[in-house]
DNA sequence: ATCTATTTATAAGA
DNA sequence: TTCTTATAAATAGAT
């Protein structure tokens, strides 16, 4: 696809093979990209340079990690230097990316940014803002709910205790009420119900 | 490429991401493959379709092969594997790091949250926000500015040049009076300032 | 790096 | 899966 057709053989310019070399692999990366996105599928590729540049599709999937693992170690032993200089470099590019972008997201190091930029980030960071947002209030709200459940468990716990020992109460004032004159009884069961009045203390 | 353009997210048909699969699929190994022989390079390619079967392309062994010999020994030379590897898994893990904190600016992945993080990072993207919106209205407020100097410019440019044009055909009236009667000059001179009547033109 | 004429890949349909 | 074909995408060669 070009303005001619290609021999399928090593290129002998090598300033074209380079210039195909970059092409293509970019190419390779996208389609490897799309792939995986499109088809759910997992894909790893690895491009060694004829100098020895390394580069690897960004997002290698767990699943397919001891596949490449094992790649790695069949042939780690056998890597040039140049090939380990070269990934890190990739590695470190990436790291910096990130970086930048965290920046950006931090409002910093905008200085070099054009409008159009500026509007795009700031709608991702509203996507952001709004997503923790709903998150946080629906945890909030989720707290709340189990505490106001919680409260009210307690509340019913206390009424069942409280019922408890009023029947306790009212066992004991019986058992107090033996030693008493019966003309007395009925007054003070009374006055324990209202709370009036502490139930003597038999011990026990 | 193809009879319509594809949205760049999951294929939802199971079917027709099946095909997909396979058709680019292939398209890749075959891409993968010219890739090496053209330019030389070292292409390892790894698959695994949605529904677990495994692809891969791999031309990477034979050239370590021939590499292990050729080794010189600066002190880079003299790195072991194992310090390779963990310069490039530190690495790895910046990357993760800054991923999954990128992931949480943009709100995604944030279940495992608790509230006050999810506070901090509301606070965090709103700091944002805002620096972004400030620096993003100066800009424009900027370039409006700027278009509305440029306006006034081009305003005054315009002014000096009908004045110009203006001196212009005055000068080219008065050449076409001498060969008019004096008594016509002065209402004819008129009748130009007014831009009533076009001067008649000479030719040089 | 950017452009554009061509080739190649592939989506949709059979 | 395979073939067909219209169209999208990649890219060879030039600039």
């Amino acid at each position: 696809m070009g303005r001619g057709k290609v021999q399928m053989k090593r290129i002998e310019n090598k300033t074209s093979r380079q210039v195909t070399f970059s092409k293509r692999k970019n190419g390779i990366l996208k389609k490897a990209y799309e792939l995986s996105v499109l088809c759910d599928a997992e894909v790893a590729i690895i491009i060694i340079s004829p100098s020895g540049r390394f580069y690897q599709m960004d997002r290698i999937i767990a699943r397919y990690r001891n596949q490449v693992g094992l790649l790695h170690s069949t042939h780690e032993q056998l890597r040039t230097v140049e090939s380990w200089k070269s990934e890190i470099e990739e590695l470190e590019k990436s790291v910096n990316i990130l970086e930048a972008r965290l920046r950006h997201f931090n409002g910093e190091d905008i200085s070099t940014l054009g409008v159009n930029e500026l509007k795009q980030l700031e709608r991702q960071l509203k996507i952001g803002v709004d997503r923790i947002r709903s998150k946080k209030s629906r945890v909030i709200s989720e707290q709340i709910k189990s505490l106001k459940r919680r409260g009210k468990d307690l509340q019913e716990e206390n009424l069942r205790l409280q019922q408890r020992v009023q029947l306790q109460e009212l066992h004991d004032a019986n058992l107090s009420l033996r030693n008493l004159g019966a003309d007395r009884r009925v007054e003070f069961q009374q006055s324990v119900l209202r709370g009036s009045e502490r139930p003597i203390n038999q011990g026990i």
